[in-house]
DNA sequence: TGTCCGATTGGT
DNA sequence: CCAATCGGACAG
């Protein structure tokens, strides 16, 4: 624990080029499946109350987008309470509790008023592991962040973070691994039986052969 | 207010 | 395969 605690305290893993926030632009184009393939191989950066970095790889991400896909929470143009964050400027933190136990990390993308996400389902852990073990409550580093529910509790990220700005300092992505074409898999986003004609659509985007992605996939295309 | 159910996880 | 666990969405 005090080895990763200074290591994240002292900031010296990195240079500091690739510590800079993603600008808000990054998340601001209109085609969520560009973005949600970009964004593989970059580093979720949520540090601890006292500074330590905790963060992973980004490296399984699904593309949402209401108002025309049955899967989202935007569909039919939906605007409640909940799905409010969606429709605020691009990298804004979308989070919803589900199944009475789990939050999901949403990242908005396009332009305020559009109300497109991007679920992030895996990390690779990087920094903080031993915050991830605590939080966790176990030591298997490979179970600590391969779901997008089990991110969110090794990352601390709860209800609080809703509506996050993602170029602030509470939580952020930065530039990571350099990723080539050849590594990005496509296929059916998982858990959305109710979606209908949609529920088939390739819009989930992971790394192939990558141990922290959060299911074997059915089918595997570029 | 009542009912239904989920963008999951972990254990049998 | 199945239970956990509770807030959101929607009908009435």
């Amino acid at each position: 624990m005090d080895e990763q605690v200074q290591k994240g305290a002292l900031d010296l893993e990195m240079p500091a080029r690739q510590r800079r926030k993603l600008p808000r632009s990054f998340y601001a184009g209109d085609d969520p499946l560009v973005i949600a393939r970009n964004l593989l191989g970059y580093r979720l950066v949520a540090p601890t109350e006292d500074g330590n970095r905790v963060s992973g790889i980004i490296v399984e991400t699904e593309a949402y987008m209401g108002p025309h896909d049955k899967a989202a929470h935007s569909y039919n143009g939906r605007r409640t309470k909940r799905t409010e964050a969606m429709y605020q400027q691009p990298g804004t933190a979308y989070i919803f509790f589900i199944y009475g136990m789990h939050y999901h990390f949403n990242i908005v993308t396009n332009r305020e008023s559009i109300p497109h996400a991007i679920l992030i389902r895996a990390l690779e852990p990087e920094e903080g592991i031993e915050f991830m073990r605590v939080r966790r409550h176990i030591t298997d580093e490979r179970q600590l962040t391969s779901g997008p529910g089990k991110l969110c509790s090794a990352l601390a990220i709860d209800r609080s973070y809703n509506m996050a700005d993602l170029t602030g300092d509470l939580i952020w992505i930065e530039k990571g691994r350099k990723i080539v074409p050849a590594e990005i898999m496509t296929g059916p986003r998982i858990g959305i039986d109710y979606a209908e004609e949609y529920k088939e659509m390739p819009w989930r985007f992971w790394l192939r052969d990558n141990i922290f992605v959060s299911r074997r996939p059915r089918l595997s295309s570029r």
